[in-house]
Parts: structure tokens; sequence; C-alpha cells
DNA sequence: GTCACATTGGACCACCGGTCCAATGGAGTG
DNA sequence: CACTCCATTGGACCGGTGGTCCAATGTGAC
């Protein structure tokens, strides 16, 4: 509790003379956002600090502070930024079917290409780029017919499973250096599996080598199989 | 880049005397995670940091990395608890569809009452309590007959829309302060919604007025349909 | 020409996770 | 029973983080 260590600085804080110039070219909310992407995709997404920012766009701290409020708003305007682009290349040519189908794989391969999204996505269900989601997959829902509670209920459905299964993929994606780990979980996995029926454990190996991408389109059928399947013999109950 | 404030220690780093007596009650890994999952539960997900436990522990820091690799491990560690617990309790008595359901539910109810639990398991794809809930849901996929790749992909699909859907309510719960911004979320989607079709935007409320426990289990029911239904009309090409 | 004010740079603060090491005291040995 | 040894512990220390604050600045409006 008591004080052990003592420190004193020595020199007068700031010595006024010799600052930096001010920089020419302006700074600006999109210019710190763009700056913000470009470090996310080299550095990952622990590799974004204010400080790297800072560096990036050769200024100080205050002035990103001046144009944005904080880091939260940084990954979230970065990740509305690629999702805006995601959505809007899908337009409503397409039987609604299908042009869910590709609206849920775009989204995916750009959480691929782009990890952190999945990640940011995941972290506020109420941000624009979320909300871009939702707009879509409603517009084609509605094409397709369904409506009232019924739509909320689908919507949630599909936008919940594109978003779970892209951050489970994106999260993967980034530890993928530590595949022993990996190993480990598909392996014990694939015994677990195989044990409940009798069959060898060689039944299994789909858990291994499986491709994401396919994984995940099989997945979006199942939904959209479902959908046209109201009444299901389990609900009810409980 | 020239050194402008040096700072000095005055008084020399330890006094060798005086230190508090040793803890009489055994530290332990287990007891480290027990008040990690108490921090987490009472303080959230980012009142869990590594002097705090020192704190709840009446310790220091080196005896927590004496057991314990770091945070990541007290976070995995802490929510396997909670899955652990909630995978155990559904034992495979029921109908595999039921059973399905009651499953999913329990673990939405889980990250229902543990919000870090949802962000926890999205963040790590091969994490134990990932693990135990992949287990689950093979175990209950096999009973209802699903086989092969297909069980794969259907594990896969209803996983990740588990945890999908927990994580996008975890994350809103946990932001659930400001519902300004959510009101404002769900307003604009409303609107858009009923801009597709041509109906006053009345007809949008239930995205304003929905439970998301039972939005949640109509998904499920969804996902449980489209597996009795394989060949969906939108697979194929794309 | 001058001057107010939006913009900027960076020092500062409180805090974090993780490493390191000396002190400690109970378990094992003689 | 004395003694040693080492697993366990406490906390100082380090490099780094996000956010606040304010003096300096130069540009556009008058």
């Amino acid at each position: 509790m008591d004080q052990r260590s003592i420190s004193v600085k020595l020199v007068p804080v700031t010595s006024p003379d010799q600052r930096s110039p001010r920089r020419s070219d302006a700074l600006s909310r999109d210019r710190i956002v763009e700056a913000s992407i470009e470090i996310l995709d080299t550095a990952g997404e622990s590799g974004l600090t204010v400080r790297a920012v800072t560096t990036h766009l050769a200024t100080g701290r205050g002035a990103i502070y001046h144009h944005v409020t904080g880091k939260d708003e940084l990954l979230a305007a970065a990740a509305a930024g690629i999702i805006d682009h995601v959505v809007t290349g899908t337009g409503p040519g397409d039987e609604p079917r299908k042009a869910l189908r590709a609206l849920a794989l775009r989204i995916f391969e750009a959480i691929d290409a782009h990890p952190w999204v999945g990640t940011q996505l995941s972290r506020d269900p109420f941000q624009p780029a979320v909300l871009r989601i939702w707009s879509g997959v409603g517009a084609h829902l509605q094409r397709l017919g369904v409506d009232g509670p019924a739509r909320s209920d689908a919507g949630a459905a599909l936008v919940n499973y594109v978003l779970g299964a892209a951050a489970q993929h994106a999260a993967g994606a980034r530890h993928a250096t530590d595949d022993a780990a990996r190993q480990a979980f598909l392996d014990t996995l694939a015994t677990r599996w195989a044990q409940f029926d009798g069959e060898a454990s060689g039944s299994a190996s789909h858990l291994r080598e499986h491709d994401d991408r396919q994984q995940f389109l099989a997945g979006v059928d199942i939904f959209l199989a479902g959908l046209s399947r109201p009444d299901s013999d389990a609900s009810g109950d409980i």
C-alpha cells in the first residue's frame, strides 16, 4: 500500500518551437476509413490500432479522433463499406431462390476474403452492415411470396445462419496456423460420430475433407427447402 | 526524435522485508476458472481481466500465469464449463427432432443467461465447447437417419445457425443500453421491407415486437423442415 | 489585412496482457 | 527431528493500447 517508487519528470513537458508542419492534403473520415480497411486486410484484426492508422496517414492521434468517435466506428464503417459493395451487386433480376443463394454466397466469399468482417458482423446486430444484409434478404423473401411474421422468422433464420457460418469460417481461417488443434478437433469429432453408428470410423471422413464453401451452400439449401415446407413435424410444445 | 523528457526512479526497486504472507488455501486451475466465470457473469466480457481475477482471488499475477497460459484459456475454459453442463443435460431419450429442438433451445438459453459465451463460441471453431455442441448435434442427427456427407452438411448448418443466432442475440443484449440505435435499426428495416410490397408500413410491425426466443425456435423448425426435403429447387449451378 | 475557428499533432493518462524473478514455506529425505 | 529443495506465489516491470486534452496552426471569411 505504501508508496515505494517515485517518478519525476526532469525536462519541461513541451518545447514549443520546432513543430512538424501542418499537412497539406486534407484529412477526412473517408480517407481514415479507407486506411483502416487497408490495415485490416494486411495486418488483420489485431493490427488495427489507432496508432497504426496514425502512422499510415502520417498524422497525429488527435486528428483521427476529430473525424471519428473511436475504434468501434472504424471497424463498423470498414465492414459497412465491404458489405455495401457486396449487397448492391445482386439485383432483383433472378429467380428469388437463386438470388438468395447468390446473395448468401457473395457474403460468404466477402468474409472469406476479409475475415475481420465476419468478426465485426457478430459484434453488433444493429450496425449498418448488418442492416444491409437484412434488407437484401427481405427483398428476395418478399419476391418469394413469404410475408408477415413468416418473413421475419425466415429472414432471421437465414441472416443468422449466414452470419454464424461466416463467423465460424473466418475464425477458423484466422486460427489456421495451429492446425494441430484443428486436426485433433476433427479426429475426436469423427470418432464420436462414428461411435454412434456401428460403422468403422472411415465413414466420417467427410468431416476431414470438406469444402467450407460447398458446405455453406448446402446449409443455405436446407433453409430454402425448409421455407417451402412451413409445418414441421417437430413444432409444438417445449 | 530527440529525447525531451526523462523519467527517473528514485527509490530502489524492491525492499525485501515486509512481504505479504503466503496464502494458506491452495490455488488451482479450477478455482481460477470458477472465479473467471463469476467475474464474467457479473462484470461482463470486458470485465474479465487478469488483474480482476488476481483481485478476486487475493493473489498476484504470477500465481495466475503459473496455472493458466493466459486470458484466452480462461475464456475457453469458462465457456466449456457452461456448454458442458448444457449439452450433457439432454439425453437421447426423446424423438430426435424434439431432442434437436430442445438441445438448440438449451444452448440459446444458456447464451442468453451468459452472453459472453456467445461471443466466445464465435471466436474459435476448434475449442472444446464447440466440439461438445457438434457431438450432441451429430448424435441426434444420426438417430434421425441422416448419414454420410448429408450429416456433415446438416450438422454444420444447424451448428452454424445456432451459434450465429446466439451470438447475434448475445451481442444485442450487450448493446441493449442504447436502444436508440436499436429502434432506428428496426424502423429503417421495417420501412425498407414495407417499401418492397406496396402495403402500409404497419405490416412490418413483427420486426419491432418479436420475441428472440420464439424467433430462434422458428428458425430451428425451418431447418428441421428442410432436412426432410433434400432436393431444393434452387440447388444447381452458381 | 486580420482574425476567428476548424483542424491538427502529440504529450499524457489509466489500463491492459504477459514476463520475470526473488522470497517462501510445505513436502520429502536423512 | 532438522534440513534442504523446489513447486508455488506475489508483485515489479515492460511494451503497448484506446481515449482525452490542449497549444499551435494556417486557412477561409470578412
